[in-house]
DNA sequence: CTCGACAATGCAACGCGTTGCATAGTTGGC
DNA sequence: GCCAACTATGCAACGCGTTGCATTGTCGAG
């Protein structure tokens, strides 16, 4: 059920069409939650027939379909309650875990042109990300409520970037070293990275 | 495909009934990837279709139903075709940011005593991981391969941990002040966290 | 012996995410 | 005018995750 309240919030930031809600899934809300557009569409059709939202033509629309979407109080009411719930953890779940311990056991497969690639995109990330905060969360702006949640929201993504990349810095250094020699205990020099730092 | 996978892997570190499979998901596999009994039954069924693994009476289940899969040649290549793939990236997910993000627009909720709970619980979980890495992962074992990618999986997981308790401190000092009066800008003191600092 | 808890397995329904595909209108370059 | 790219929307099929429910056997305490 989370689609909807994220739809619901983001309506009501800025009551906008599904195409507009779609895109901005793919930047600012899919930094912590994604959906596809054919997801949208689905759940806007419910939330319209659940009285949730209203749907009327987009006033600049011309002879498209466009549609502008809007919350009803019923919609507003739905989103404080199910707001002040808790929520589960989000669980650790990666696929590329499954496929290193894969290798463990079936190895040596040569992951680490596999790591570096994945360490990039999570710089890549990690680099929007900072931008982002610059253009929006300059320290000298007066913070009011709203911008300090988003500010901690965007830092949720910032932490968990630069954690994975310093993870993949460490994994590199571990496995990376693997095919240059067959190394002794003692050439290792695993310098502990920063997960150990903390 | 991923639970096959990850089932494969388990399977060729040990044979095992559904059920201990099942319960290794609840443990360390369940770290990095996440299955129910349901979905573990389901797949193994597909799989032994599939001539990947074979099932057997476990020599010791006496009149219970407990077999014991064991990993086919056929299942092992296609573990090692799999592992050699690409994965996509992890993308940050999670439901608690979009209510926070839900409260900074339909708020204020009283989220501190939320976000304590959530801190608490990566804090557990932190705790367990650390007592795995002392009790698996001495310092002065000497590392084979196997151990050194099972003790990068687990700093995975530390790593993950760590991020968000810093994040969790941070969130309940810029929210925690809020309830106790209305901050001016100059007593906002906030301490960048370590998301800042690293 | 009874019963609750645990071991062991598994069917089924449903929602959500993924993927493929589609239609229709607009815009700008060639 | 043509066409590719973009805007805007949406149906559908399928797999995976979640949840509920179920059966059967074992064990140990009362």
């Amino acid at each position: 059920m989370s689609l909807a309240h994220a739809l619901l919030t983001s309506l009501l930031e800025q009551a906008s069409s599904g195409y507009d809600l779609a895109r901005r899934f793919d930047k600012s809300i899919g930094h912590f939650w994604q959906a596809t557009h054919q997801q949208i569409y689905r759940e806007l059709g419910r939330m319209e027939k659940a009285g949730w939202i209203r749907s009327e033509p987009d006033p600049e629309a011309g002879r498209t379909r466009k549609r502008t979407y809007a919350v009803l109080p019923a919609g507003r009411n739905e989103l404080m309650r199910w707001a002040a719930e808790a929520a589960p953890l989000a669980d650790l779940r990666d696929e590329f875990l499954v496929r290193l311990r894969a290798d463990a056991v079936v190895g040596p497969l040569d992951m680490v042109p596999e790591l570096a690639r994945r360490r990039a995109l999570h710089a890549d990330k990690l680099r929007a990300y900072r931008a982002i905060e610059a253009r929006d969360f300059a320290p000298e702006a007066e913070p009011t409520r709203k911008r300090r949640i988003h500010h901690l929201i965007l830092k949720a993504g910032i932490q968990y970037e630069q954690g994975w990349i310093a993870w993949y810095d460490e994994a590199l250094e571990v496995l990376g070293e693997e095919g240059a020699a067959a190394p002794a205990a003692s050439t290792l020099s695993v310098t502990p990275g920063a997960p150990e730092a903390r």
